[in-house]
DNA sequence: GGTGAAAAATGGGCCCC
DNA sequence: GGGGCCCATTTTTCACC
């Protein structure tokens, strides 16, 4: 693995904030040519550090305003139950974010929706319809604090 | 406020996905010009409703590889102290996401670091110094199941 | 650093509500 | 008459040498 300097990753902050930013004006803040700069930023995606680039939207304008943290545990712990169950909730669309966990708690999911009806037939109709779950916990977002794609660089 | 039909939700779901994809390659899938596809984006920019375009990195390549969910409950629940609560975590760079929840539990952070001492070292000297915290419980990630910045349209 | 290709951005004019 | 779309043009950016 090669090791990034400086300019690299004054690239990637540059871009994991907004990648709108042109070549240009990433080399004024630079004071080097946009030349570099282009040819920097297609090293950092074909060496994975960049995977993708994707539009931020406002979730309260596309009626995704309520937030819900679960926490789930399994009843049985077989590597198959696991596997199978981490492969469900990849197609559940609600489900924004999943991890498995160390600890009591097995998995915990970030759930967005529209209203608290649809959480309840989200639950209802998929989430518990997942094989093997014992606890399922479910507790709302009040207030979003602080949500970033955003990676602390350095 | 207006609504934004299919042609509006086709052209979000494309971009949240894949910020790269130009007009003309969104116009071909919609069967129209380039050019309506760029008015909309341009309107649904000014709307609101993207908010803004980031790169995505790969958090184990740029060292950030452990991330763990971190329960907060405060000792006491004046407005005062919650405010401010929420104003010091804003300045956080580990945090990448910090929500007030209902319930017993007042807020739930998400943290990326480095290392297990990196952690140990964030906990020591960030997050517990910010006063009348009563309960921390921090769990680690063993493994991230789904992490997208998607929302669910439709 | 420079060059050809491509995409973004802009403006005029058309058609259909 | 207004909104949305198409087409043509200019400007900017990209990608490669």
């Amino acid at each position: 693995m090669e090791y990034l300097d400086q300019t690299d990753l004054t690239i990637l902050r540059i871009l994991q904030k907004d990648a709108k930013k042109t070549a240009k004006e990433i080399a004024e803040i630079l004071n080097i040519t946009p030349s570099p700069v282009y040819e920097r930023i297609r090293r950092l995606e074909k060496q994975g550090y960049i995977k993708k680039y994707v539009a931020i939207l406002d979730k309260d304008l596309i009626n995704r305003s309520i937030t819900t943290i679960c926490q789930v545990s399994m009843r049985y712990h077989d590597e198959a139950f696991i596997e199978k169950f981490e492969e469900q909730i990849q197609s559940l669309e609600e489900v924004q974010e999943c991890y498995h966990m160390a600890g009591q708690i097995d998995f915990v999911l970030k759930i967005n929706v529209k209203s608290l009806e649809e959480y309840h037939d989200f639950v209802k109709y998929k989430l518990s319809k997942i094989e093997n779950i014992g606890v399922l916990n479910s507790t709302f977002v009040l207030k979003e604090i602080k949500h970033t794609s955003e990676f602390f660089i350095g």
